[in-house]
Formats: C-alpha cells, sequence, structure tokens
DNA sequence: CGCTAAAGTTAACACCGTTAAGATACGAGG
DNA sequence: CCTCGTATCTTAACGGTGTTAACTTTAGCG
C-alpha cells in the first residue's frame, strides 16, 4: 500500500485514492451525471475494468466520493458554526457551500445515495451530523434562548427543509440569482426566529 | 391527422399522442431516469428511430412530458386554492401532489427541463404560474390581510422553497416518514404566518 | 391516377456499465 | 536469492443506451 506512483508501471501503486480524487474533481466540473468510468480510467491512464478493483461498482464509487464530500461539507459547516452561533451564520454557511460546490451538494443531498439500499454506511453518518445540529437547537431551548413551544426537532426540520429547498431551487436553475439567494435565506431565518420569539411573550 | 388506430397499420395513426402517455404511465411508475426510448418504442410496437420523427430528441420528449405533467400539477393547485385559500390547504395540496406523483414532481421541478436551453417555452408557462401565486399573495396584501413588512415575493419566495425541500428531502429518501411531512409543512405554513402576524401589530 | 411528402423501417455508430479470462509485477516464505 | 501466490491490471466481449443515415411504405392531394 504504497503512496507515491513515481513509475508509470504496470501497477499503478496508488489507483484507489487517485480514482477518488480525480472523480471528485470531474463531479465538481462536469456534475455528477457527468462522471463516466471510462473517461475516468483513462483520464488515469488505466483500463477501465480496474476501476472494478477497488469498488465494487459505479454506485460504490459514487457512494465513495460521497463521503468524502460530506466530509469537505462538514469541515465548512463546523466553521461557520464556530465563528458565529447565530442561525444567520449558519444559513449562509450552508447556502454558500451548496453554491460554491453545486455538484458536490447535488451528490450528497441527492436522492442517489439516499436511495441506494448499499451506502447506510454514507446515511448514518450523515445522520449523525444531523443530529449534531438538532442537540444545537435543543441545547438553544434548554438555556432559554429559543422558546420550546415548538419541538427542537421541528425547528430544525422546517430551517433545514427551507435551506434544502432554496439551494436546490437555485442550483436546479428553478429560481433566484445569485445575488438574491443570500438575502432569502436570512429572510427566511428571520421569519422563524421571529415566529418563535412572539409565540411565547 | 387521425386520432383512432383502429388498424395496426405501417402508420401507427396517433403517435405522439401515444409516445407522451405511455411515456407519462412509464415515468410515473419506474421514475425519471428509467424512461428508455427504446422500451418505450417496443411497448408501442413500433421501432426506436419512428420517435425521432414526432420529437426532436429525448430532451424534447421529457420537455413535452413535463409541459402535460405540469398541466396536471396546476389542475390540482387550482382545485387546493379555490376550495380554500388559506395558505394550509396550498401548501397540502402541494405535499400532496409531490407525494403521490413523486416521479411527475421530480420532472416539473427537476434540473433537467430548467437547465436545458431548449425547454424555454416549458419554462415560461411554469413562471405565469408562479406569477399567480405572488399575485395572490400580494392581493392579500393589498386587502391588508397581510402585513406588507415583507414583500409578496419574498414571502411567496420563502414559502415555496420551504415546500420543495421539503417534498424534495421526502421523495429522495433524505429525511421525514410519510405521515409526518404534512405536519411540517402546516408546522412551516403557520411559523411564516405567525412571524408575519407579529412584525407589524 | 400519379406524385410528393410524411411516417415508418433496418443497419450502424459511439457511448455507457459490467463481466470473464488472461497477463504482469509485487512481496513474502523457503 | 529465488520461487510462488496473489493482488493488480490487461484485452475482449456482452447487452444496454441515444442518435443518425439511407431506404421503404403509405396517405393524401392536385
Amino acid at each position: 500500500m504504497s503512496r507515491a506512483p513515481s513509475k508509470p508501471s504496470y501497477h499503478h501503486g496508488d489507483l484507489r485514492h487517485s480514482i477518488i480524487t480525480a472523480g471528485l474533481a470531474r463531479i465538481r466540473a462536469e456534475g455528477v451525471q457527468a462522471l463516466s468510468l471510462r473517461q475516468l480510467a483513462d483520464e488515469l491512464g488505466v483500463s477501465t475494468p480496474a476501476l472494478y478493483h477497488h469498488f465494487r461498482s459505479k454506485h460504490a464509487l459514487l457512494t465513495s466520493l460521497g463521503e468524502a464530500a460530506m466530509a469537505e461539507f462538514v469541515v465548512v459547516m463546523q466553521a461557520a458554526i464556530t465563528s458565529d452561533a447565530s442561525a444567520e451564520s449558519f444559513a449562509l454557511g450552508y447556502v454558500g457551500f451548496a453554491r460554491r460546490e453545486a455538484a458536490l451538494y447535488d451528490l450528497i443531498f441527492g436522492s442517489l445515495l439516499w436511495r441506494d439500499p448499499n451506502a447506510e454506511s454514507f446515511r448514518t453518518a450523515a445522520r449523525a451530523h444531523v443530529r449534531i445540529i438538532t442537540q444545537h437547537v435543543q441545547s438553544m431551548q434548554d438555556r432559554g434562548e429559543l422558546p420550546a413551544s415548538v419541538s427542537a426537532l421541528r425547528v430544525v426540520q422546517v430551517a433545514w427543509a427551507t435551506l434544502h429547498g432554496l439551494c436546490r431551487m437555485y442550483n436546479d436553475g428553478l429560481a433566484f440569482t445569485a445575488e438574491t439567494i443570500e438575502d432569502i435565506a436570512k429572510t427566511a431565518m428571520a421569519l422563524i426566529h421571529q415566529a418563535l420569539d412572539k409565540s411565547s411573550p
């Protein structure tokens, strides 16, 4: 399990790692749908079936790519939360990632990995991160910073659905310009916050 | 341009119409991704290139299928609005359609048609329907039933993004059960309404 | 009645994911 | 050091996709 492919010999040396890197790059550049095993193998100077020694199928590769992309997403969101605990900071971080890395967002939060029975590992990892956010809101309610009129779970569900819908509509070309999407996200967070503030005076 | 294919002769008689019908059925049953021109032609007892005499490409066919699906969606939403003008009725109608006709919803509001440069006719038709909703909210503000602290456009954008995100997350398998999704939608609408009610006492 | 044009046919191309069978090179054990 | 097993990579092939070209049939109109 060496690391540096110094000589372009029969054995590549670090194929699995190269596949992930090149795969992510290609998805970033062309989108999830455009990823082709044959093109990927060509780009790496390797025959197509060679990929099957490292991934059971294209779906399995996409699952691994999704886990890598999810890791990047988590880093960005952790940074957004720790720098500023406000919901607005969270929302802007979320929307920012979805806009900057539209293809990765599509992979992470698309039906491809969430409907694949063999990608359970990906899903449990993802759900753990969601649980962290929920507990974050729960603790805010416990400290009295947020009224408990609506359950923390519901608040997170509504907020997440709003941000997700916003990002998908933008990335899929349904509506919104790049200039207004952040303002809409802020408006949405403000509306939720306002409703909760006024619900238990 | 006859209508009834009484004799299964060389000329089908009503192919274009049959393609749309069978295509919609197949999408409903198997999803957008599963639609194959060859399978569709086989099902209609016709060779594959015959389809190209009625649609420039698969994309063009999907555009026409999208317009047909959009028509069904509009009928459902019109019914939901006219029976009860509340935002909750609108939301439940919206979520209900997305859940009942998940594949059609995917076609109508997926990136496929909204990112296709040749589907401009589909988009202008769709945008017209959105404008109707926006004017509906605008008129509510004009009548004083809703405060004007936030622009009607923004309210519609936030509400639509929330419902869209909710439906996508459910249909794509990200979260929520069939039992809770409607309750979440109602909660979201209530939160928005509450925030607007309290913003200008 | 004949001709044109529309609607359908078969054959083929280039791509895709995937599998089977064979060649190669690395690394551990004698 | 040398051999041998095994992981890795190769070529060849199958069935599937959308799409195009060239040909045949049919309907409808002057």
